[in-house]
DNA sequence: GAAAATATGGAACATTTGTTTGCATTCTTT
DNA sequence: AAAGAATGCAAACAAATGTTCCATATTTTC
């Protein structure tokens, strides 16, 4: 059983403070939430806190507490797979996601919306919005975003990459579709490997 | 085309310490960073960003700029349906996660670890993490967690909620399973919906 | 090119906030 | 009960930070 203490207390009340303003509280304003008479008292709660590992703070700057581990990184949301080309200047996306960084701190990370259904059996759905690692090579059976260069095919596309043979495939995860593999490797640029999803049902 | 100047450099660096402290910047830093020679021009910015919709501040209180729509609801990972009671005091829970609040602005929510293949045809798979609304009813259709109180399982189980002729059906979305169709409809506990998930590829 | 409007800077000021010190109180241990 | 440790408080201080006022530079408008 955790101890339900005053230093937990604190705790709450830091994260839920946070949560509701998207800054942190500052001293006094822990004292006045939780009925603390003096801002030593306070102030001593914190250190504590971070003696123990459960919060960080940066000395001398105001409203500098924040709980450890709560570390996000945020992602641009940059369009739509198949539907054109996604990947342009930082300025045309749709907004930042948040995602935790103890999971995802692969560098540079971006989100597409998936359309179609050509990943359905790896479970990556129409709809869906999936985290993308920006990088330019793949390994055998990890799934990429793809785009081809000579017209081919417009824009971009999510599927599972293999190199058998000296030839590059690019397999769809749906039984009714058939693998790509096209004639000239140079046409296929990686965008980037697929390295998580979030979906909304709604 | 969007107009990249001061103003937008301003947006930008606010985003980027953010991300990277964890704590908005205060006026100094802002001027530090993008080389602006009085706080009074700094401060100005703020005002004017924050006219146009950008960002929000709080009056007179320290480190207080945040991107206008960057809110965030935090959601605690709860545990493993399927692997015991998950669902029990705030205390013991995993670490928490932050969602955007523009998708997800239900009150209560929570996460959970889905272990097993049962709702595999909904594109939920073995170790997914779900996001569920905490709530005790369901619509037809909807996939749900729902616990037995009758000792007949253990613990909670993910599947799809329909109440048909008086009998609530609990759907596996996995043809090789049988619904569960409770002999009891009291033993049933519904303990929320799941309004959406999140997977890491590793 | 002059006038007006706008943007930036310098400096001071006001407020918020972090931090320290010493003392009183409560709890623990002996 | 006494000693010691831990906890909490009040008050003051120091630093960080927001805010304002006005002068100067820059751009825009006519």
């Amino acid at each position: 059983m955790i101890k339900h203490d005053k230093l937990m207390d604190v705790l709450d009340y830091v994260r839920r403070y946070n949560d509701e303003n998207g800054f942190p509280p500052s001293v006094r304003d822990i004292c006045a939430a939780l009925n603390i008479k003096s801002t030593a008292t306070a102030y001593d709660y914190i250190n504590r806190l971070r003696e123990q590992g459960y919060l960080d703070k940066a000395e001398k700057k105001n409203r500098s507490v924040v709980i450890r581990g709560n570390a996000t990184v945020r992602a641009p949301l940059l369009g739509v797979v198949n539907a054109g080309r996604p990947i342009l200047a930082v300025e045309d996306n749709e907004g930042y996601y948040a995602l935790p960084e103890a999971e995802f701190k692969g560098e540079d990370l971006f989100l597409l919306r998936v359309h179609g259904e050509s990943m359905i059996e790896a479970g990556i759905f129409d709809g869906d919005k999936i985290i993308v690692k920006r990088q330019t090579t793949a390994e055998n059976g990890e799934i990429v975003v793809a785009m081809f260069d000579d017209g081919t095919m417009e824009g971009a596309t999510v599927k599972r990459f293999f190199r058998r043979g000296g030839k590059i495939i690019l397999h769809p995860e749906n039984s009714t579709m058939e693998d790509i593999i096209p004639e000239n490797q140079a046409s296929i640029q990686i965008l980037g490997k697929v390295i998580g999803l979030m979906r909304s049902f709604r």
